[in-house]
RNA sequence: GGGCGCGUAGCUCAGCGGUAGAGCUCUCGCCUUACAAGCGAGCGGUCGCAGGUUCGAACCCUGUCGCGCCCA
């Protein structure tokens, strides 16, 4: 089927017409969902797709959904927005790959798993083949090794995947069910495994100990964008610092970081410090030594002027240590409390008195200290200011100095941040000013991807540490795993060349503890999703994809990092387009979301209004524009829908069938009508190439409800007849029904495939895309706009004069512009029926069209 | 503080250089045999504010205020 072909894909049966008594919208969505499973409308031809050129291929990166989660109302209208683009290339004749992920991987589904079944992981623990969790969550939770908790993980996502297919089923995404991918699945992992081999083979991933931001509560290592800044209340402390002429005074928010003070910063143009640069001085109760630098990030107008740099308070601590080369004196460890053992060089007293103690309570005490001797000048002052967290976490982020495994992504190399930018330009971005949010992410980018997490349910890393003598892991030679066994879980997995005895015993060997960050699994999405392992000759047909459909939110976290695998493995973008929704908001403009409270089920807004209501409702939020959800815009939905259904049961009552065809339109206003519909079709597939379905959405939206009030009511009675005049105008409805109802299939793909069902083949979703070339191109659309016009001054007429449409007019004058008089001519007999007039004149007047006119007496009943 | 977007009828939004548009709401009507979960008609806006460019600005430019998102 070519995308242009100018002839409907369905053969059409003779008029064999079968409407039902009494049309509804409810519980079409059973019908029509079962329906479309069992004749697999949606499937993937894949051998034919193989033989045809790659335009005739579109391919849809769609986004795994959290399947621990749940989805409210602004997951199904993203969801829906892809459905109509797929939909409609579809029906452009394009072989569409549309597959659905589930994103089980990862933190969300370990907090789930844990309250659902009551356990926790302890991957000290062996794999017990016959653990059964608890019927019940008990009040402690069950250690569990890590092999049951992932068996757990992957019995609760299959469970909740099913519920989601169901619901998506129900909104009508016209996914290809029998393509389904998890990330976590075997082959996810071998895929996500085998990727990040290549990436460190070619020296693109590293593992370096080095300082990273850290939540104490989850105590797991956290990338820059996980990270959210949150106001929080602190306080400045001004401390006295012994200088070689005179105290120094520098003010901090942390002033229990004093023991692991390494130097003060002052700006070098600040002429108050200018003479300590180069000099030392002495920190308080440690009396420890340390140099005053310069450097352009100290801020003159903060504070005093002069800062203290720990390892480490904030991110510009760890930057001035870099770049100065200042010496480490870690205090916090990974549980966010202070280190047992001072520092190399800072005394047992006091230090002793904060070891073990919390930053908030090691503060309080280093207070008290600073006070007793004196070296705390006035009380601290009450501020607020922002203070970095990880985005699902809810304690400040400490920054411990850990070893963990990175990706490169320009955030230390200029040159790869300028490829990765010009990346991006190779996407069309929907809407295009979304390309700024991406720019402005990797152009602020100040670190390499940092990918390991300290958890358990994720891809492992396939690697594997010698132990020496001491039975201490020598990280420099890392023993990787061979491709041909991937996955690999190195915990329970074995490496080349050793034993299961050998685990953990000096000159043995260890696993490596962590898992891949969520973002660094499903950053390859394209690749688990097309095939890339598993079929490489489908891979090489569907990539790059077509489409990557995703939220604002995330353009810094998966489409990003999408790229930058993409970039390393291929040398190309991932998609050529990226389609990017908004959020529904509630009333207040505030995103929608579960833990705000304010989400709105989908389910019951689904069976309230219907499935096509609600995508009739999504279709109205442009792409990247976020849209309040608003029920009362839903019944407009219902109502379009309806009024479809109605208007196919009464064109095909008048006589319009399948066997109806162009070349019998002879009438003026017909042809008129077939013509403006054409135009249409040209606005509304422009508006589809340029993935504006709202646009497409409103100009056949607008053809329609004139269709329905104007042309349908002036020649139903015309129609209702025989002879050429009335098999004209039958002909005209059925071309411009069946037309209509492929404009509105992907918008709504319920109501139109079951009016499609009363009277033609096949399914509506797999017949072609209108064209106007189909379409009678010579007929004047001001022939309907004109006689419409006179219709409605009769109308007027009759509502002024509150009189039923059907009464009967004894005379209507009507006064059009000159060149509209031969128009409305054309139609007279048209006019005379739907108005009911008895006598009727048009003549040519000044100004807008007008009409006069007198009612006939209204016999006394 | 920076970037991006948005401020048009009571609400949701089109329009983006040539005399203000749609739907919803509201008002007034109409049982009209496709549809009363319908149909017809009507009311309603100095296009955030202030300058500027132009014969002409909702639309372009500058500034300003307000809202939202992202990033510091």
């Amino acid at each position: 089927m070519a995308p242009d072909s100018a002839t409907p894909a369905t053969p059409a049966p003779a008029a064999s017409v079968d409407v039902p008594e009494k049309p509804t919208i409810d519980g079409l969505e059973e019908k029509w969902v079962e329906r479309w499973a069992a004749e697999d409308t949606y499937a993937f031809d894949r051998d034919a797709a193989l033989e045809a050129p790659r335009e005739q291929i579109y391919s849809i990166d769609t986004p795994p959904p959290t399947a621990s989660g749940s989805l409210h109302v602004g997951h199904v209208f993203s969801y829906t927005h892809t459905d109509f683009v797929a939909r409609y290339q579809r029906m452009r004749g394009r072989h569409v790959y549309y597959p659905m992920g589930w994103d089980d991987n990862g933190l969300p589904t370990e907090r789930r798993v844990q309250n659902y079944y009551g356990v926790r992981c302890d991957p000290a623990l062996p794999y017990d083949p016959t653990f059964e969790p608890p019927a019940k969550p008990g009040k402690d939770q069950v250690p569990v090794s890590r092999r049951n908790f992932v068996e757990l993980c992957m019995q609760l996502t299959e469970a909740d995947e099913a519920e989601f297919e169901k619901l998506w089923r129900r909104v009508g995404l016209s996914v290809d069910w029998s393509n389904v991918y998890r990330t976590i699945s075997e082959r996810s992992r071998a895929t996500a495994q085998k990727m990040f081999l290549g990436n460190l083979a070619r020296g693109e991933a590293y593992a370096q100990e080095a300082p990273t931001l850290w939540d104490v509560s989850f105590r797991t290592a956290v990338a820059q964008a996980e990270l959210e800044d949150r106001e929080r209340p602190g306080a400045y402390h001004r401390v006295s610092f012994a200088g070689p002429s005179g105290p120094v005074v520098i003010e901090t928010t942390r002033p229990e970081l004093l023991p692991a003070c390494v130097a003060l910063v002052a700006h070098p143009d600040d002429e108050r410090y200018q003479p300590l640069f180069g000099q030392t001085v002495r920190t308080p109760l440690f009396d420890v030594e340390v140099p005053v630098v310069a450097h352009r990030l100290a801020e003159k107008d903060k504070g005093s002027g002069i800062a203290m740099i720990c390892t480490f308070g904030d991110l510009t601590d760890v930057i001035w240590w870099r770049e100065l080369q200042l010496p480490t004196r870690a205090v916090i460890g990974w549980d966010g409390r202070f280190l047992a053992e001072p520092p190399a060089g800072v005394p047992a007293q006091p230090y002793d008195e904060l070891a073990g103690k919390t930053s908030f309570s090691a503060q309080q005490r280093i207070v008290e200290l600073l006070r007793e001797s004196g070296d705390l000048l006035d009380d601290p002052r009450p501020i607020t200011h922002p203070v970095k967290f990880y985005e699902k976490g809810d304690r400040p982020l400490e920054i411990v100095t850990t070893r963990q495994w990175y990706i490169r992504n320009g955030g230390r190399d200029g040159d790869l941040r300028d490829a990765l930018v010009a990346r991006g330009r190779e996407i069309q971005w929907v809407p295009e000013h979304m390309r700024h949010r991406y720019e402005n992410w990797v152009e602020g980018l100040n670190g390499d991807w940092l990918i390991s997490r300290q958890r358990f349910f994720g891809v492992p890393f396939p690697v594997w540490y010698r132990l020496d003598a001491e039975g201490e892991p020598i990280h420099d030679e890392p023993i990787l795993a061979d491709e041909a066994s991937l996955p690999v879980d190195p915990s329970s997995d074995v490496p080349p060349g050793f034993d299961e005895s050998q685990r953990g015993v000096p000159g043995g060997f260890m696993a490596d503890p962590d898992v891949m960050d969520t973002w660094a699994t499903s950053s390859l999405s394209p690749q688990v999703a097309s095939g890339w392992d598993t079929d490489p000759e489908l891979f090489a047909a569907v990539f790059p994809m077509d489409l990557r459909p995703q939220a604002h939110d995330i353009i810094r976290t998966w489409l990003f990092s999408t790229v930058v695998r993409s970039h390393y493995e291929f040398g190309t973008v991932p998609w050529s387009h990226a389609a990017i929704s908004g959020f529904v908001v509630d009333p207040d403009r505030k995103k929608m979301s579960k833990s705000k409270g304010n989400a709105t089920t989908p389910i019951d807004v689904l069976e309230r209004y219907g499935t096509d209501a609600v995508r009739w409702r999504a279709a109205g939020a442009r792409p990247g524009a976020d849209s309040p959800f608003d029920e009362t815009q839903m019944k407009v939905g219902r109502r379009l829908a309806m009024k479809i259904l109605n208007v196919g049961k009464f064109v095909l009552g008048l006589g319009a069938s399948a066997s109806s065809t162009v070349e019998q339109v002879t009438e003026p206003i017909d042809l008129g009508l077939l013509t403006a519909l054409g135009r249409v079709v040209d606005e509304a597939t422009a508006a589809m190439e340029a993935y504006n379905y709202t646009r497409a959405l409103e100009v056949s939206e607008t053809f329609f409800w004139s269709f329905c009030d104007d042309y349908v009511e002036l020649v139903k009675s015309r129609a209702y007849g025989t002879g050429a005049a009335a098999a004209s105008a039958q002909a005209a409805l059925a071309v411009a029904l069946e037309v209509q109802l492929r404009l509105f299939a992907p918008v709504l793909p319920f109501v139109t495939e079951e009016v499609w069902s009363w009277w033609q083949a096949g399914s509506v979703h797999r017949a072609a895309w209108p064209v106007a070339s189909a379409l009678p191109a010579d007929g004047d659309p001001a022939v309907v706009t004109a006689t419409a016009a006179a219709l409605a001054g009769v109308r007027k007429a009759k509502s002024d004069a509150k009189v039923s449409m059907r009464a009967d007019v004894a005379t209507a004058t009507v006064h059009a512009p000159a060149a509209q008089v031969p128009l409305i001519e054309a139609a007279r007999a048209d006019l005379v029926d739907a108005g009911r007039i008895a006598t009727l004149s048009v003549q040519p007047g000044e100004g807008e069209l007008t009409v006069e006119v007198v009612l006939a007496e209204t016999p006394a009943e």
